[in-house]
DNA sequence: GTAACTATCTATAAGGT
DNA sequence: TACCTTATAGATAGTTA
């Protein structure tokens, strides 16, 4: 590109930080802007291990975060109504309503168990992964077919009436299983033997009359 | 300050983006950089008028916080769980304790107030979309390193304990919103394509403690 | 944890494609 | 919308107090 004549542009102007009038400009600023806070926060996290989470709205009302390792994880470390330590969703693991409620530490058993859990659980997401294979693909489809990268950019208007039901049923039985296998995981410290029902393989029952299909 | 010789300082240098091993090093780095990153925060709030949060750990574990107006506010302006309006509610708070209860009819305020309401909605789906891709594209990651296509199978195991309840919590949301579309389809029996999504997404709010976590 | 001090390095305002 | 380019304002590494 020929520049006639002068100085090819003026550079870099400094500005006051003050609220920036002209809409266009504006929006631009904010993009550029937005985009330097994140890397800094990312730059912030891999230097010095920490982690980090940034949320912004812009005046239009559109969001934008950035989370290491995790949005959510980095604001409900935050919160202090659900006080965890380093390891989050201690919240999470549900109070069981059995008897005693803690475990000896260092216990063999405890490992046996929670080895079962874990084998438990693999098999019942394979188990679901042959269940949704069916069903996903027409959801895989629907995702090419809108140029989505994510499953949960999915079409979900483009979905059938016969697949929409299928999907949520799917995602519900997944939801479940991986919060089983969620729970096992948090309560390593203390494994107060529940009394026999999350045990057997059977899925709690599905109350589909919840969901109207 | 008499500096004996030579040049007093090399000036800055350019440094890898990498974990800082020494902690001193680390701890003024981290000092610094946050301080950088806060002002950015500040900056691109009051520049383009944004609400910005922003939360960060040291490996010391001790917290620090920015917000405008007020990290409260952006986190709860965020946080899709728990509906806050974003300007203190005006808009939605319970009406008046004074005399009548409900506007008349036909006001204009009525409209605007659906209209408030509306924006409100259309934000937290917004919301919902960008805690989706930062989570998304750690379970993505998670699918690519066991050579997984379908979401479905990303290995469950192998999501940390920060993402495994946030993979739960995602495929919940999803779930809720599927459930809604689906009532919204057959409470319609016959309604052609929508021409457009994000235009009626006016649906029943979800009743989360059905699903406590 | 903070606060200088400097010499660099980086982000970015403007303007263009 | 995003991506260039330029020239400069601002951030900061290394160090010491």
């Amino acid at each position: 590109m020929v520049r006639s004549r002068g100085r090819p542009s003026l550079g870099r102007q400094r500005i006051e930080i003050r609220p920036i009038e002209n809409g266009g400009r504006r929006q631009v600023t904010f993009s550029k802007r937005r985009h330097g806070l994140f890397k800094k926060a990312s730059e912030l996290s891999t230097l010095c291990g920490a982690s980090v989470a940034v949320v912004a709205f812009s005046t239009a009302g559109n969001v934008f975060a950035f989370g290491e390792p995790t949005v959510d994880a980095v604001l409900r470390r935050f919160d202090p109504l659900h006080p965890v330590a380093a390891d989050d969703g201690a919240a999470l693991a549900p109070a069981p309503a059995g008897g005693g409620d803690a475990a000896p530490p260092g216990d063999d058993k405890e490992l046996d168990v929670l080895r079962r859990a874990a084998d438990q659980t693999k098999e019942q997401v394979t188990a679901e992964q042959a269940r949704m294979r069916d069903v996903g693909d027409k959801i895989t489809q629907a995702m090419a077919a809108a140029g989505k990268r994510f499953w949960w950019e999915a079409d979900v208007e483009a979905l059938g009436e016969a697949e929409l039901p299928e999907f949520a049923r799917a995602l519900e039985r997944l939801r479940d299983s991986v919060r089983r296998h969620a729970d096992a995981l948090l309560s390593t410290a203390a494994l107060p033997q529940p009394p026999q029902q999350q045990q057997q393989e059977e899925v709690p029952e599905l109350d589909v009359s919840d969901y109207s299909f």
